[in-house]
This record gives structure tokens, C-alpha cells and sequence, in this order.
DNA sequence: AAATAAATGAGAATTATTTGCATTTACCTA
DNA sequence: TAGGTAAATGCAAATAATTCTCATTTATTT
């Protein structure tokens, strides 16, 4: 069956790939996943298309772990948790971001604040048996 | 006056320019700070010892800013507020991060909280003031 | 259907960071 | 103090994630 709206399909495909995710992957993690349905998708359309969404802000950039940006889907403020070995992301949905420091922030800066970002690094529950075993 | 000491003089050099810096200076701005005391540190020196630093946990890198990645002399857990426009990264000591969240986060994902990071982006003071005059 | 504008693919270019290797420097011991 | 060893460094080449160029395709508008 042939899709109806055929305007931006590889655009679409790949931001409906992102916010389908939990793994808030890499453009490259992002570009793979997106081969069995769009096999002629370009790494350059992803990293094109993720800039574009990143300054529209329908998705955020959670910076780099191990030299390697990642980008997330969803814009609510959310708490992340990221494992310094494997380098997986993990949504902490039951922790708040402390969005009410942000008057503070400006107050104390005179700057203006658009994001708070909380995040923890360390070791997750996987990598952790890991090395027991190992 | 000769110094004492000579062992590890660039290393220490590096180290202490680091922690005397407010900046949270990248590897390339390190070295151009040490370029009048230490014109014969090369870059790669810098980068060598920065990732030493950063491995023995006496430095803490705050990931990348504008695809730079920064550092940051002082260990002690503090806020951070970034300037999305000139990549100026403030210190909000006024500011506690939320340390005591770490065991609930080791209990939520089953691994273990080495570091935690709460850091604010947006647009600084003097990025502010250029905008309206611009 | 033609004209215009936007999106894309492919690969080259860019650039921050890392690495290999020869050299220098510091430390240790006889 | 000299010689040997190990660590640290400079330089330049290598690496790799991301961006850019440009020709081509695709969509939209008239």
C-alpha cells in the first residue's frame, strides 16, 4: 500500500525513529536502525535532519558520551542516567529536574536560562555484573 | 631562581593552570594560556595529561560545549550555568547539587552513581546585552 | 506540464583528538 | 658522578565524528 503523504518521508521516518526509541541513540545508531524500512536514507540526511529538529527544538542533544552525540526524542525535562562503560542512556522518570532554580539561575547570572540539565554518570546494573564475572 | 623540584614541571604546569582558571577551559585554550610561562608545552602534552588527569579523577571534564570538549579543575560537585552563545561556562556555587538523589538513582537502575551533574544552558549576561544592541 | 524550491546521496573536507616514534628529561643505583 | 632505565614530551601523521559541496531527485506551485 502506498503511503498518501509523501512530503518529508526520510524527515518523518527519522524523527519518528528517534522519539520511538528509549536508547537516545547516535546519529550513526539512529542512521542503522532506520536501514530495514529506509535502506536509502544517508548518514548525511540524519545528521542534516537532527540539526534542523535540534534548532526547531522537537528534540534535544544530550551532549556526547565517549566522543559521540546523542539526541533524544522526547523534550519534557527528564533526569538521565548514563553508564560510563557501555554508554547507555537511561530515562529516570521518577526523579524531577529542579526547574524551579532556574529564576534563581537567572537572578545569580543575569542571563537568561532555556534548559536544566540533570544527569548522573556511572556504572549500570548490567556493566556492573560484568565485572564481577570478568 | 631555579626550581626545586623539576620533576613533572609541564604536568604540574598544566595542572595548576587548570585549577586556576575560572574558565572551564578546553585543550587548546589551556595551551594558549600556558604559552607565556611554558612556550614549549605542546598540544599534545596537554591533551596527554588532561586525559591522565581526568582518569586518576583530579580534574572532571564537563563534556563538550560547542563541540569542545571543556575541563574543570575543581572536583567538588557544582552547577554549572552555559552559554549557548559564546560557550562560557559559569560556576553557580549559590546552587547545591542534588547529591542525595544518587542512592535513589542506584536503586531505580540496579547500578552505581559515580558522578551527578546539574547544569543550565541559555544565554549569558553580556550575550544578552549584544543581542538587543545588535 | 514547466518552473521553482526543497531535500537528498555520495563523497570530499574539516577539525578536535589520539597515536607512533624518536628524543629529551628525570630518577635510581652502583 | 656516570650509566642505565623509565617516564614524559614534541612533532607530525593518523583517526574519526561531523559538516559541507554539488549534482540529482523529489515535491510544490502556477
Amino acid at each position: 500500500m502506498e503511503q498518501k503523504c509523501k512530503q518529508f518521508r526520510k524527515r518523518n521516518a527519522i524523527l519518528s525513529c528517534l522519539r520511538s526509541s528509549h536508547a537516545h541513540p547516535s546519529a550513526e545508531a539512529l542512521h542503522e536502525m532506520l536501514q530495514p524500512e529506509h535502506p536509502d536514507i544517508s548518514l548525511a540526511t540524519v545528521y542534516r535532519n537532527l540539526s534542523l529538529f535540534k534548532q526547531q527544538g522537537i528534540i534535544q542533544s544530550l551532549g556526547t558520551v565517549g566522543g559521540i552525540e546523542r539526541f533524544d526524542g522526547n523534550v519534557e525535562p527528564h533526569v538521565h542516567f548514563i553508564c560510563t562503560s557501555c554508554h547507555a542512556i537511561i530515562d529516570l522518570p521518577q526523579i524531577a529536574v529542579p526547574e524551579q532554580l532556574r529564576s534563581t539561575v537567572e537572578n545569580a547570572t543575569g542571563g537568561i536560562v532555556g534548559e536544566c540539565q540533570l544527569s548522573f554518570t556511572g556504572t549500570c546494573q548490567s556493566c556492573c555484573k560484568n565485572e564481577k564475572t570478568a
